[in-house]
DNA sequence: GTAGCCGATCAATCATAGCA
DNA sequence: TTGCTATGATTGATCGGCTA
């Protein structure tokens, strides 16, 4: 009978979208940092309180978007070259790390 | 290794190439059959059965870590293998660490390597 | 040298939100 | 209402670094 659906009580069905402008901060960072989207615990809690959501959160988004990402990175292109105007920087750190790109991840 | 590949897809547009950063690449590819000629290997990712969660809980509520001789008795009655128990416990104690984080430290203080 | 732990992340999946 | 995609959250499993 009563087959206790743990999964039935979970937080995540009651869960809602993001504003449309954290999605926003979220997404300028991803883009701006497309080279190493990882931001760090502080770069996290700073977009978590720019956004109005939690460090966990920004750590959900983070990792659901660049899966995502990589997964289909073509469908992501026209929204890649959306932010890419808005926030042209990061080359200068792209060059940097692809000097020095040689150890770090990935043996 | 860490190379950045750039894929020329020049529609005609002045659209930057679309460039893969070694981040995007693959990673934890399922070693399965090399003969394997499907679509895509895909990472397996078993679902613990509603007993066999039930009775790790039990267990982590007894104790937060297991000993070896606990971890071999507990991966046989579930019927899982010993790394998987292992692997469990690591997971359930990150997640209770995250249920009970206090809202204000984290493990470290603000005062970083000035 | 090796095994277990931690922290972060990956990757698959769940369950709902949102939209046509 | 129905069907589908988008998206936030959960979780088994992996990676790298560190320590006993």
């Amino acid at each position: 009978v009563m087959i206790l659906r743990s999964r039935f009580l979970d937080a995540r069905r009651k869960r809602r979208n993001f504003n449309k402008q954290a999605t926003e901060v979220l997404n300028e960072y991803f883009y701006s940092h497309l080279s190493n989207p990882y931001p760090s615990e502080e770069a996290k809690e700073e977009l978590a309180k720019k956004c109005g959501i939690t460090v966990s959160q920004v750590s959900n988004w983070f990792g659901n978007k660049r899966i995502r990402y990589k997964k289909n990175i073509g469908k992501f292109q026209e929204e890649a070259n959306l932010y890419a105007v808005k926030t042209a920087v990061d080359a200068a750190n792209v060059s940097a790390q692809a000097s020095q790109a040689n150890s770090p991840a990935t043996p | 290794p860490a190379q950045v590949q750039r894929k020329t897809a020049c529609q005609g547009k002045e659209k930057p190439p679309i460039v893969v950063y070694p981040w995007m690449k693959k990673v934890h590819i399922a070693h399965v059959n090399p003969n394997h000629m499907g679509p895509e290997p895909k990472r397996l990712r078993t679902a613990y059965t509603r007993q066999q969660v039930l009775e790790l809980e039990k267990e982590f509520h007894f104790s937060r870590y297991l000993t070896r001789r606990r971890r071999v008795e507990v991966a046989h009655t579930l019927c899982l293998s010993e790394r998987q128990v292992k692997v469990w416990f690591q997971n359930r104690r990150m997640r209770w660490k995250k249920d009970n984080k206090l809202p204000n430290t984290k493990g470290r203080s603000k005062n970083k390597k000035a």
